[in-house]
DNA sequence: AAAAAAC
């Protein structure tokens, strides 16, 4: 199987070539002819598909031929973030660096008037977030009614996020007769609607959702008191003992505890930056930078890093906090074992989070192990498996099947209140469907009550600040950098 | 509960 017979341009599949890729995905394969027919595409498909490449590579072709026009852009990308959004320009300069075409990108935390100077010389691709695309058209600096091809992606993340509002005004300020590519890693109702309106006899395109999480990411849990401290002192030791351990991003749920996290990694001397949406733009883009280019082992992260950001070559995925949501604990650890490299997902546990756990583990369909960590006191961890057997076992009579995509649906069906931007996701809504049996393993039969036992004895400090001596070179800070 | 996104 190769890119040559899917219709794409000499061009594009030279910069294909050079860029060394030889065979299409699944996606690729099956999307990219239907763009180039001028069909729309409903493409259901997770991030890690090669899905952006689907309607780039494509795109590229299209517009080899014809002009953009001043504030008229030709076709427009919308993602639900910064990052992502930054990401697809860069797919567009690598594989269009041989054509003239002018990419502009539309996000909030940068200069307006830099971005308003590039619509008025014309642009071919605009790629933008939602809430600055639509800054610009009401300013009267851009006018959508020149474009010829419209991309939505992420589409169920920004129903999530709260978008689709947004979404919906955009589709009606773009020509009816424009091009729609969708792309969806799942299809609540909510979505349903969105496709049903604004898409034209669309060709529906499912690739298989790839192993809820890869086969190549080693799975383990650590148990930990809920003592902020104690959990950063459990952190550090796991980075010190972790196996073959080039770089990690560690997840937390909350901003400030990500700030928290990455400035007590620091003061311990690891080398470690932040990335989280009340950051500025620069510190963003500075962080994710330095990761990508391995400057800095370690990245402390919110879910603004957990899905579609592709950093190759993560070896470790360390969750501070259990995420609250099940899909975030696998979009999370697929930032490693990507591309079939192995990778290490290490989660720490507090005895509060044996719901969360147990949600985890029933959407994955396996039991996640402890971890192996010598001396490590699992005291607080027997409250866990107590409290969490019992809530799997349940979980396993009344959850819901994995085989239906379109999770939450009635949860998502009301509403559309145009002022409410809240997200609609109801928690726990993963109580009221049907589901496969839970594993065996998550079944097991719980260790002998520890009543009352919820906080681990306080652990001997397995080194003071400063000593740094167990700590491998490439994960210490520089000499005084980073402040 | 939290995060994300416009000034």
């Amino acid at each position: 199987m190769s890119f040559s017979h899917l219709g794409l341009s000499d061009k594009v599949l030279a910069a294909v070539a050079a860029a060394g890729y030889t065979s299409p995905t699944p996606i690729q394969d099956q999307a990219i002819p239907h763009v180039l027919a001028r069909r729309d595409v409903l493409g259901i498909a997770q991030t890690g598909t090669g899905k952006t490449a689907a309607f780039v590579l494509p795109m590229l072709t299209l517009l080899e031929k014809g002009r953009a026009r001043a504030r008229m852009p030709r076709t427009l990308i919308l993602e639900p973030t910064r990052e992502l959004a930054a990401q697809v320009k860069e797919q567009f300069d690598k594989y269009g660096a041989g054509q003239k075409l002018n990419v502009a990108l539309l996000i909030g935390g940068v200069s307006f008037g830099d971005q308003d100077l590039k619509l008025t010389r014309g642009v071919d691709v605009l790629i933008a977030t939602p809430g600055r695309l639509l800054d610009h058209t009401e300013r009267g600096g851009l006018l959508l009614t020149g474009v010829e091809l419209l991309v939505i992606d992420e589409a169920d993340r920004m129903l999530d996020m709260g978008f689709i509002p947004d979404i919906e005004r955009i589709c009606k300020l773009v020509p009816f007769t424009r091009q729609t590519l969708f792309f969806t890693a799942t299809m609540p109702n909510e979505i349903r609607r969105v496709t049903d309106t604004f898409l034209h006899n669309p060709e529906k395109i499912e690739v298989s959702r790839p192993a809820t999480t890869a086969a190549t990411v080693a799975q383990s849990q650590v148990s930990c008191s809920r003592e902020p401290h104690e959990k950063r002192e459990l952190l550090r030791r796991l980075l010190r003992e972790a196996k073959e351990l080039k770089n990690a991003i560690i997840f937390c749920n909350r901003k400030r505890d990500v700030a928290i996290v990455c400035k007590s990694l620091q003061k311990h001397g690891f080398s470690a930056g932040a990335l989280h949406g009340d950051m500025d733009q620069s510190a963003r883009t500075a962080s994710l930078d330095q990761f990508r280019k391995g400057e800095l082992p370690l990245l402390v992260a919110s879910d603004v890093a957990a899905r579609g950001l592709d950093i190759p070559e993560v070896s470790h995925v360390l969750n501070f906090d259990v995420p609250y949501h099940p899909d975030d604990y696998v979009h999370r650890i697929g930032r490693t074992g990507r591309a079939g490299r192995t990778g290490t997902a290490i989660t720490i546990v507090c005895p509060a989070d044996f719901k969360s756990l147990a949600a985890i583990e029933k959407l994955t369909g396996q039991a996640i192990p402890q971890a192996d960590l010598p001396g490590h006191d699992a005291s607080a961890n027997e409250a866990v498996v107590e409290a969490g057997a019992p809530a799997a076992a349940a979980a396993g009579r009344s959850s819901r099947s994995r085989s239906a995509p379109d999770k939450g649906g009635e949860s998502y069906a009301r509403g559309g209140k145009r002022e409410s931007r809240k997200p609609r996701r109801s928690g726990g809504d993963h109580q009221r469907h049907e589901a496969p049996a839970v594993t065996a393993a998550a079944s097991k039969a719980a260790p002998p009550p520890s009543i009352g036992r919820t906080l681990a004895p306080r652990r001997e400090a397995v080194s003071e600040p400063g000593d740094h001596s167990h700590l491998p070179a490439f994960l210490l800070r520089p000499i005084r950098a980073r402040g």
